[in-house]
RNA sequence: GCCGGGGUGGCGGAACUGGUAGACGCGCCGGAUUCAAAAUCCGGUUCCUUCACGGGAGUGUCGGUUCGAUUCCGACCCUCGGUACCA
């Protein structure tokens, strides 16, 4: 047993316990929008309830909570609010596999999570609670989506899904194992099915302009979304029939230059001209049914071996006229451009290794610029040179050929200049039960009818059976007949639901105003404007992060939100590994802190978490961590303070009648803060933090003065750390500072660092011989060069490396090192 | 495949602007305390070499720049995240 029951030990449970309920007694977390304090936003991404928190959740929700803590401390009125990222599929998947309706299962694992995130102590004001599947939640959310609608944002078109003929269903990219249905292990097909669009790609230019002022961005994550967002510059070019009868293509390139050594065309095989193709041809048929064997995920896409096939068909080329044949291609994306490129296999490599597999012909039209000579049968040659073979355009560079070229075909009609984007439109319809019910009817006559505002929410129906056959919703026609808003004829309900990315997209906003009833957002979410700082897990680089920044834009321009950002600052949290692999809720519930928290307690836990690594590394989660950081609070933090405080009063502290051994233990107690200040204010490094108080500590039991000085330096230090470690370990940290004299915690305020108690009086100057250490000396800080020099040579170990050697340089680092440079 | 990270003792990590590599913690080893154990405290702990002082090597691999490189540059290997229906 961990405790022991002398009087004065550390007893973590009743301590924690204690000061949760003063926490909730008091409110003290709960803020509003009247205070004179600076507003700060702290937000970390509210979780999926999946039914227990894992060590993920844990490292997130801790850093949040440390930088929320650090915040109030420093005078902000801080607004910290968690809620619950409520849809979404494994409530579907545990329904079957339990038989328990996801609304149910969803409602039970919010109220054991709630239980466990509570007891960690996180500074949540709970009065601003919600969960997504609450329709007065998503009332506003098929709102907004009407907003949409209306502006001309929405569209709808056909899109691939995976499906499973055994169930009947459509699976997601994550259900398909080795192409099989997870559960049925039926082969899976795909099928195009009418879905909902929104079109993000019309904020493309904007969302990518703006990661520039996202300053408090990682840079890498700026990257990945520029790169996502994939904005490139070239032609859009029109290869015509042969035969007048015959369908042209278009296809998109940012390589006009070179056009000329075009050899053949590949389209994917969605293009419609593969469809047709395929009706005449049992080969090209088998190609096409074969390929939509595979799984729709990008990745598994284009790690398939490249195969095509011919059509048969030829096209011309708009400059030379001679007949182009086109090949389907596996490796030609049909949501990419026009879902046709033009292939150039002396300048691509893919397409250099195409035309190597089906013997089709090279023609090379760009000059190396510097070897002249290059061998287009070893390989392709992909740079940028002059062009070659080229009829008109022979000796333009890529710049000029560009211009040339784009003229050429644009006189003609058959060429324009274009922006391309990699960015798709956003597809949000799912065929599941368990989402916001997309509020649009179907009606014979009036086509799709957005639901009047007057009856929403259009609510999903929460007491069904499911059992993973189809949505319910699609079963139910007392729930989808209904009236046309229209004409008032029969009609049908719209029965597919959002991505419950659409959730994600805005909760930061409603958190602001959680009881409104009467709208989206108010005055309040111009109040607390964007959130000030973001933390998250960096697996939501990109979808959630980019939707919610296009989400944010639109309701910005709806006139709802003020500002052009959602999240000033993002820290983007590395995995927590369990077995070099992430901790989710589709690897089970591995990792729940519950028996730590039991056993050790909240502010071992949270300690043991911000010491593990710093927030944006990924690492291997230990639980041999939480049982050394409980030690430490114990008889360290706890045991040190006690002792003290038996020791009997202390006196004022007097920086004027301290000698050098009490300076130099208030130095180190001043560079722990400094320290501090800067890893949680700036570096956000937390782990470092924790091992500086450790120092601090170290230093302090090697600390021996009973005089009254020397206790009020203690004191002094004490203190100190206990403010330092509070936003980590707030439950002890608030005992302590209560036993210490300072009374609530709560009014805390952060300690100024005093500057002349870091000054040192002796400096360490490190001595080199070309660059390898050879000695030390301690030196007066300032010390000149002249004088290290001398001294360095009659170190002994030095002299031996100098003598009988011609010294050609010295370098001196102030304070620090200097280096004997011989030949 | 493509995009973005990461790789430092037995382990998690530190070294913040190119200047003492391994702070702090875990583990392990030795000692104190104890009837014994737990708990606690003290000391040691990169590798090789040396009685010792010291010396040599060393931050994924190979190469480069520099008086000096974990840090900057180039190539490669391994690994993690994302890849648009997991969230």
């Amino acid at each position: 047993m961990i405790m022991d029951e002398k009087s004065g030990s550390y007893d973590f449970k009743s301590t924690e316990a204690d000061v949760q309920s003063e926490w909730n007694q008091n409110g003290t977390f709960e803020v509003s929008e009247g205070s004179p304090k600076p507003k700060f936003y702290c937000l970390a991404m509210f979780p999926y309830p999946s039914g227990r928190l894992h060590m993920g959740h844990v490292r997130t929700y801790t850093l949040g909570d440390v930088i929320a803590r650090f915040k109030r401390l420093q005078g902000f009125n801080v607004m910290h609010p968690m809620g619950w990222d409520a849809f979404g599929l494994p409530a579907e998947n545990a329904a079957i596999k339990n038989k328990v309706p996801p609304a149910r299962w969803t409602k039970q694992n919010i109220d054991y999570m709630k239980k466990q995130l509570q007891s960690l102590g996180f500074s949540y004001d709970w009065t601003r609670e919600f969960a997504t599947c609450d329709p007065e939640y998503y009332r506003w959310e098929q709102w907004f989506f009407l907003r949409m609608f209306r502006k001309g944002l929405v569209y709808k078109k056909s899109a691939w899904v995976n499906w499973d003929p055994v169930d009947q269903t459509v699976l997601a990219n994550e259900q398909v194992i080795e192409g099989r249905g997870w559960r049925s292990n039926a082969l899976v097909e795909r099928r195009e099915l009418a879905q909902w669009f929104i079109k993000i790609t019309d904020y493309a230019e904007e969302l990518l302009a703006k990661l520039n002022d996202l300053s408090g961005w990682p840079e890498k994550i700026k990257l990945m979304q520029r790169n996502w967002i994939g904005r490139s510059e070239g032609l859009q070019i029109r290869f015509d029939p042969l035969k007048e009868s015959g369908t042209g293509i278009d296809v998109y390139t940012t390589r006009p230059d070179t056009l000329m050594g075009v050899t053949y065309l590949a389209v994917a095989p969605q293009h419609p001209i593969a469809r047709e193709a395929a009706l005449k041809n049992t080969d090209i048929a088998a190609f096409i049914t074969a390929y939509n064997q595979v799984k729709m995920a990008e990745a598994d896409l284009a790690k398939l071996e490249k195969k095509g096939v011919d059509t048969g068909i030829f096209v011309q080329h708009p400059i030379t006229k001679e007949p182009i044949p086109v090949w389907i291609a596996n490796f030609v994306l049909m949501e990419y451009g026009s879902g046709a490129v033009m292939s150039v296999p002396a300048h691509d490599q893919r397409d250099w290794e195409f035309a190597r597999q089906y013997n089709l012909p090279l023609k090379q039209v760009i000059e190396h610029p510097k070897l002249g000579e290059w061998d287009i049968n070893k390989s392709a040659f992909v740079g940028k040179g002059r062009c070659i073979n080229s009829g008109d355009f022979n000796s333009l560079n890529f710049d000029e050929a560009f211009d040339a070229i784009a003229e050429a075909l644009k006189s003609k009609g058959l060429g324009e200049r274009q922006v391309n984007y990699r960015l798709r439109d956003w597809g949000i319809s799912r065929q599941r039960y368990w989402g916001c019910p997309i509020p649009i009817i179907h009606c014979e006559k009036c086509g799709a009818v957005p639901v009047p505002e007057d009856d929403l929410p259009v609510s999903l129906p929460t007491d069904v059976e499911f059992d993973g056959v189809t949505s319910p919703i699609k079963k139910m026609p007392q729930w989808s007949r209904t009236i046309c808003p229209n004409c008032g004829g029969e009609a049908e309900r719209e029965t597919d639901t959002f991505d419950t990315f659409m959730e994600s997209s805005w909760y930061y906003a409603r958190f602001t105003c959680n009881n409104l009833d009467e709208g989206m957002l108010d005055d309040r979410a111009k109040y607390w404007k964007s959130v000030d700082h973001y933390v998250g897990g960096e697996e939501h680089a990109i979808l959630h992060l980019l939707y919610a920044r296009f989400f944010h834009k639109v309701m910005r321009d709806e006139g709802l939100v003020d500002t052009d950002e959602p999240f000033d600052d993002l820290l983007a949290l590395g995995m927590v590994l369990k077995d070099g692999a992430k901790m989710s809720k589709s690897s089970g519930n591995a990792g729940d802190p519950q028996h730590l928290l039991d056993q050790y307690g909240a502010d071992a836990v949270r300690m043991a978490m911000m010491f593990a690594a710093p927030p944006e590394q990924s690492f291997e989660w230990s639980e041999h961590n939480v049982e050394s950081a409980n030690r430490w609070l114990r008889s360290k933090l706890w045991k040190t303070v006690t002792q003290h405080l038996e020791a009997g009063p202390v006196a004022m502290l007097d920086k004027n009648s301290l000698n050098e051994y009490q300076k130099d233990m208030r130095r180190v107690t001043h560079e722990t803060l400094m320290k501090a200040t800067d890893d949680y204010g700036k570096r956000l490094n937390f782990n470092t933090v924790v091992s500086g108080v450790m120092t601090l500590f170290n230093e302090l039991q090697k600390f021996k003065d009973e005089s009254d000085q020397g206790r009020a330096v203690i004191d002094e230090a004490l203190k100190t750390a206990v403010l330092v470690m509070s936003p980590i370990t707030p439950h002890i940290c608030t005992k302590l500072w209560m036993r210490l004299g300072l009374g609530s915690m709560d009014e805390a305020k952060w300690f100024t660092v005093d500057e002349g108690a870091l000054r040192k009086r002796v400096v360490d100057v490190i001595i080199q011989v070309n660059g390898k250490l050879r000695g030390r000396i301690q030196a007066p800080p300032g010390v000149s060069k002249d004088d290290l020099s001398l001294r360095a040579r009659e170190l002994e170990n030095v002299e031996k490396f100098l003598r009988e050697e011609k010294i050609t340089r010295i370098i001196h680092v102030p304070d620090k090192l200097l280096n004997f440079v011989i030949s």
